[in-house]
RNA sequence: CGGGGAGUGGCGCAGUCUGGUAGCGCACCCGGCUGGGGGCCGGGCGGCCGCAGGUUCAAAUCCUGUCUCCCCGACCA
């Protein structure tokens, strides 16, 4: 019997003062979280219930698509990770051993896993494969936040594939979508799975599973039947006036005025009809000139995907050296190479205004096509408005709790993970990896589903199924109903957490809903009286009495039909 | 890494400017009352004021250094 008189429940009646997010301060207010240093938490009893139902659901939707759970070191010694060149992420702890061998705290596995697979695995017989595991990450994240949403350590689950060709690959990943689709369903979460970016490692395709919720550091665009990550969404721009052409560019004069408000102000036009300039260094040391609409934004994802290659911005310096003072640059006359956004309309009677390249003025009537060249390229932020398919899309705060990747040979060439076909010929495994984060799936639940008065878990992954308050002094006569009703509900196989505390009943009630377990019975003096027994959803709040005789059996089945 | 803020009892805070016996609310302990929405009365325990140096007759308070934590941004393979 959970009695709570003798559990570790520390609830607090005020947040911590440095909280911001909701799931923070309600995860520490609970009961369910304590801090141990930035990014650092260890889960109290509750709060590790919580965790290990989302551990068991995910557990069991990957053994489902044949997943095989295993288990692999935290600690790694560095010579894999120098192989695969990820030796070199600043997020990677990396330490020494007494003897001062360099060791590595692993961020990922895929290193380790990859390099089983190498040894174990040397026929097509021996694949496709997926293996998986729970275990501890360190990441030295430069900025920890918001409780266990973002932390330095912590448990994911990830899962690899091995399969000995793409189309392999592609029946691997689809398995995880299926699984991964369930899961997010299980643990009772609103969700989107989203197109995302495939990293500058490359990789074949990727999804992220967003939960969405206002303390998201992620932000996800959706249309009817579409759905992605900012960081690579593509839509249609909004359409926006622009001012008649003109045979020519002419000079305006523009004291002062260096941004694209201010110009736009000053001449009277939309900032859609400015046209940004973006100069960036690309990896070679050459500048390039990137082109967006003075009411877009470049967005850096996108335009390192169009490169194909790292960049950075060009400095104040360097853009007076080579295009004109910073805040009056443009395309025209420009002696770089220029990458025009698709969202600029090319040639037509309609006409843009451009830094002129020199101080204090801008030009108008300036033509794409006519007045400058260069190549074109989908290299914007989408904004809200914009549409797909002809619907406006909206954008969304979100937390990633999932991510699915298709690696391809990412790993398996630098680790030297091969096969043998059929014929005899040596082949690389095609690898998928696929995360998932059992902490911030439980923290996004308390973000989705939080009131007034606290947490309103998921029926799945509440730490209790019910919370049975008994009123009155121990001993007395509704206190041993309360017990006997105990033991009632858990042959209904419910997980029951008995408040058996000596406290008043507003109190218990409290703690019971900053708790947030689905369901609360309550009982008292008016339980023996009336013969019914009170039980509350937390989720709304809303009461209900059910006849004494056979209140186990009604609670279970209110319990079952619980979102 | 840039900007901002904070370390005083378990939690939330005041006191610091203007140096002079370390305070408040909640929690906790004991006794009693109450017993369906954080209830009431009485009595208690608990703090080297983040740490280290310095100034001073005297430092939570002034000076120097240092550590830690939070928020915003950058970053996040």
């Amino acid at each position: 019997m959970t009695r709570l008189s003798s559990y570790l429940l520390p609830t607090e009646r005020e947040a911590p003062a440095d909280a911001e997010a909701i799931s923070h301060k309600l995860m520490v207010r609970a009961g369910l979280i304590r801090q141990v240093g930035s990014g650092l938490w260890s889960w109290l009893p509750a709060g590790w219930r919580v965790h290990q139902r989302v551990v068991q659901i995910v557990r069991e939707e990957m053994n489902a698509i044949g997943g095989q759970e295993m288990l692999m070191p935290v600690m790694h010694p560095a010579e894999p990770w120098r192989r695969t060149g990820r030796y070199e992420i600043d997020e990677l702890f990396k330490l020494k051993d007494r003897r001062g061998a360099e060791m590595v705290l692993a961020m990922t596995h895929e290193e380790i896993v990859t390099g089983h697979v190498a040894a174990a695995v040397r026929s097509y017989r021996d694949l496709p494969k997926i293996l998986y595991h729970f275990q501890v990450k360190e990441r030295d994240e430069p900025r920890p936040r918001a409780g266990v949403l973002r932390t330095r350590e912590f448990i994911m689950k990830d899962a690899y594939s091995f399969d000995r060709d793409l189309a392999g690959l592609e029946a691997s990943y689809a398995k995880h979508i299926v699984a991964y689709d369930r899961m997010l369903d299980r643990c009772g979460l609103e969700w989107y799975r989203v197109e995302s970016d495939v990293g500058m490692m490359g990789g074949l395709g990727a999804d992220e599973y967003m939960a969405p919720c206002a303390a998201g550091e992620n932000e996800v665009a959706l249309a009817p039947g579409y759905a992605a990550n900012v960081e690579v969404a593509r839509a249609e721009a909004q359409a926006v006036a622009l001012p008649a052409g003109r045979p020519a560019p002419e000079e305006v004069s523009t004291p002062g005025l260096t941004t694209v408000e201010a110009v736009a102000g000053a001449l009277g036009v939309p900032e859609g009809a400015l046209l940004k300039a973006y100069p960036v260094i690309r990896a070679d040391g050459s500048m390039l000139l990137v082109l967006v609409r003075g009411d877009h934004r470049v967005n850096e994802i996108k335009l390192a995907n169009a490169l194909g290659a790292k960049f950075r911005p060009a400095r104040p310096e360097e853009i007076a050296e080579r295009l004109g003072p910073p805040g009056f640059i443009g395309p025209v006359g420009a002696e770089v190479p220029i990458l025009v956004d698709d969202a600029i309309g090319m040639g037509g009677s309609a006409s843009y205004i451009t830094g002129a390249n020199r101080p204090d003025a801008h030009l108008r009537g300036v033509e794409p096509g006519r007045d400058f060249a260069g190549e074109r390229g989908d290299v914007r932020s989408v904004v809200a408005g914009d549409t797909v398919h002809g619907a406006a899309i909206r954008i969304e705060p979100a937390i990633e709790v999932g991510n699915i990747f298709k690696l391809g040979t990412r790993y398996s060439e630098p680790l030297g993970a091969g096969f043998l076909d059929e014929a005899g010929r040596s082949q690389l495994v095609l690898m998928g990896s696929y995360g998932f984060g059992p902490a911030r799936a439980a923290a996004a639940a308390v973000e989705q589903f939080a009131d007034e008065h606290g947490i309103a878990w998921p029926r799945n992954i509440a730490p209790f199924d019910v919370e049975l308050v008994g009123l009155g002094k121990a001993g007395s006569e509704e206190r041993e109903l309360a017990e006997r009703l105990y033991g009632e509900l858990a042959a209904q196989g419910l997980d029951v957490l008995y408040d058996d505390r000596d406290a008043g009943p507003g109190e218990k009630f409290a703690d019971a809903e900053l708790l947030g377990c689905p369901a609360r019975a309550t009982v008292g003096r008016r339980t023996l009286v009336g013969g019914e027994l009170e039980v509350q959803v937390r989720r709304g709040r809303e009461s209900r009495s059910v006849p004494l005789e056979q209140a186990a059996e009604r609670v279970a089945e209110l319990w079952r039909s619980l979102p």
